[in-house]
DNA sequence: TATTGTTATACTCTATAACTATA
DNA sequence: TATAGTTATAGAGTATAACAATA
């Protein structure tokens, strides 16, 4: 007999209120921790961390191109750029090929071609576990709505 | 003379391309993490974290609530609310009061009323700064996507 | 046995400061 | 002078493991 109100609490069934539920921001928040949470579950079976999943992805699009302007595309202060470049090159992942005296061009190895590849089924799987969660006219509407405003 | 094509590269005009652009898990993670940015600019004022003002306003929402049902609304976990909720303490900004022997319901003390008040300004503000980057449609449409959808 | 609360610890991401070397 | 890259370090958020005390 009314089995259901009794499974959270015992005594009363005190309702907790979350005014942080009617602000925009703090959805935006959890619905990005949620998707992060999800998308770096399919990236471990890499043994990739997620920024690092991003500079691979640059690499690929743009062979050649300088960590400075990766990191400025991806919003990576150089100071963190150093040591995720560096994982990866030690890795085999990428290759370095010096474009001057200071700068060098960044390059995926076959290797790193390879795990690009895995890592967009991830990314492709994740995007549908948004799509699924969220209907598709919300889907596409969001990400019109999201695109070119940040950065 | 063209001059804005020069604005950024000297020589060759290297457009990048940025496959990520299209995925709105990553307008996710940019959007929310311009906004944590924001936001906690703002609290840094009071000299708080995110993380303690999302307990504030819900103790100011639910007085007496424990602080595990306030971090499972929040999600966030014990072990991580134990630290949080001392600082708060010390600060004489919450009250512990006992409810039975392990657990302890959280009060606002009067100095943490004036806080919270503040911090209120500040999370409006940033709803408004949301809003001025999104136009108040898009607003409103992510807003309902949003909803409920996480936790 | 399950829940409340705590301590210790580690990891990811981001930030600043200070530095070297090169354009 | 400005840019490319690096090192060291700190902070914020989150995660797991192990534990004591209580319901």
């Amino acid at each position: 007999m009314n089995e259901k109100q009794n499974q959270k609490s015992k005594r009363t069934t005190m309702t907790i209120s979350n005014p942080l539920e009617n602000l925009l921001g703090y959805h935006l928040r959890r619905a990005s921790a949620a998707m992060i949470s999800q998308l770096s579950q399919g990236f471990s079976a890499l043994d990739l961390k997620i920024t690092e999943t991003s500079v691979l992805v640059m690499v690929e699009a743009n062979p050649g191109m300088k960590q400075s302007d990766i990191g400025r595309a991806l919003g990576i202060k150089s100071a963190n750029m150093a040591p995720l470049v560096a994982v990866l090159s030690d890795r085999g992942l990428i290759r370095k090929k010096p474009l001057d005296g200071r700068s060098q061009g960044l390059h995926l190895s076959e290797e790193g071609k390879k795990v690009v590849k895995k890592i967009w089924e991830n990314i492709n799987a994740n995007e549908e576990w948004l799509a699924r969660s969220l209907d598709k006219d919300s889907f596409d509407s969001l990400k019109k709505t999201l695109n070119n405003i940040w950065l």
